[in-house]
DNA sequence: GTCTATATCGGGATAGAC
DNA sequence: GTCTATCCCGATATAGAC
């Protein structure tokens, strides 16, 4: 790829991910994309096989900046709550002004005959970075975890993460407020479940959610 | 709406069906469906305003199957896991042919611009009939469930029962074998927590579950 | 009210020339 | 690497037959 092919996707992408912010993802049409980064509809389908492969180029620099802001935001707290309330903030505040067109990752990869999907192995990478977030997050916290539940918390977390995102997606209240008071509610409910975990009466929970996570390890989810 | 218009909007829908499961959504194109159904396109669109709406017609006419096998499928179970499982397997039972399209309904939905919403008002009656399901489920059931937690744990199980399915949806292997043993790990999970639900110790996390679902109650998911 | 026939539009994606 | 031309699709509109 030459410095000129480089300059080339870099202008389309911009574009692309302006347009989509601005006219939402079936608004923004693969012409204006192309047009408004001064090439041809072909040329545009030269760097990127899809309309969604755009997104997902969106969703890894995202990723990133995830990745730099997040001791930051969890500086100065301990409490594990407190402590998974930034991580969500964070992640939920980037994703915010991009919602009228996230749902078209999420429908694509929904769709079992198309191979872009986010749960694919190609985005192996993102996913794990991802749960590393969690990882982070639950590390720094003044929670003891059960040694069996520790290793296998992070990726829980996630789940929990993915469902939030799609309830978000869907959720078509004002502001999507109500995603926000699922957020804080939940958290209490998920806060609480951890700090119980190591009741002996969880015990037998623990295992059966033990069995399960260690079902889905290793293959992609 | 006379005999003559019922026929042929019975004949568009079956061989939309047909055409959907043999090819998928996307495969399945209004111009061919019309044509199978020796109809022209427009009078396709006469009945259906859109190419989701008759995904919608096979989920309602699904519905109607699982509330008439129901009672045949619990029969003879009283434990509540064999219960919960029966229920599944019926519901996953219907679905599973048609795994192929069925992703079209969830993505519509996922659009925050696509007013038809699997979740939206409209879809109320077959959301909460679904949620019936899992009404008569616990109901004949010989586990012991807290007063609180009672009415609202229908919902709950529902929202498991989404979670499922969009598992499902995502699951690329083959005969989507790892959501089988997602749902047969997850029943042990689910049913262990609902046993233990009623214990004192677990008393601040009913609560907290609790008032979640409060929150969401009233206001479609 | 129930369609047929047809034209039209804008969209994603692609083949092949350059 | 890039562009032009083209294809096929979903959807809409319309005029009119029965």
């Amino acid at each position: 790829m030459s410095t000129r092919g480089e300059e080339t996707r870099e202008k389309i992408r911009a574009v692309a991910l302006a347009l989509f912010q601005e006219k939402g993802f079936d608004g923004a049409t693969m012409r204006e994309i192309a047009a408004e980064a001064k090439v041809a509809t072909g040329a545009a389908y030269y760097y990127f096989p899809s309309k969604e492969s755009l997104v997902l180029e969106f969703y890894a620099r995202l990723q990133n900046e995830v990745d730099e802001k997040l001791s930051a935001a969890l500086e100065g707290h301990r409490e594990l709550r407190e402590r998974l309330d930034a991580a969500l903030r964070l992640k939920f505040g980037l994703l915010r002004p991009n919602r009228r067109f996230l749902g078209a990752l999420v429908r694509a990869g929904l769709d079992p005959e198309n191979p872009v999907s986010p749960f694919s192995a190609e985005t192996t990478t993102l996913r794990e970075r991802s749960i590393g977030i969690f990882r982070r997050t639950l590390e720094g916290s003044d929670v003891k975890i059960p040694a069996d539940l520790a290793p296998h918390l992070p990726r829980l977390l996630w789940l929990y993460y993915m469902g939030l995102i799609l309830f978000w997606l869907f959720d078509r209240s004002e502001q999507q407020k109500r995603t926000d008071r699922l957020i804080a509610r939940s958290l209490d409910a998920v806060a609480t479940a951890i700090k119980l975990s190591r009741f002996r009466v969880a015990a037998p929970l623990r295992k059966a959610v033990l069995g399960l996570l260690s079902d889905l390890e290793g293959d992609p989810v």
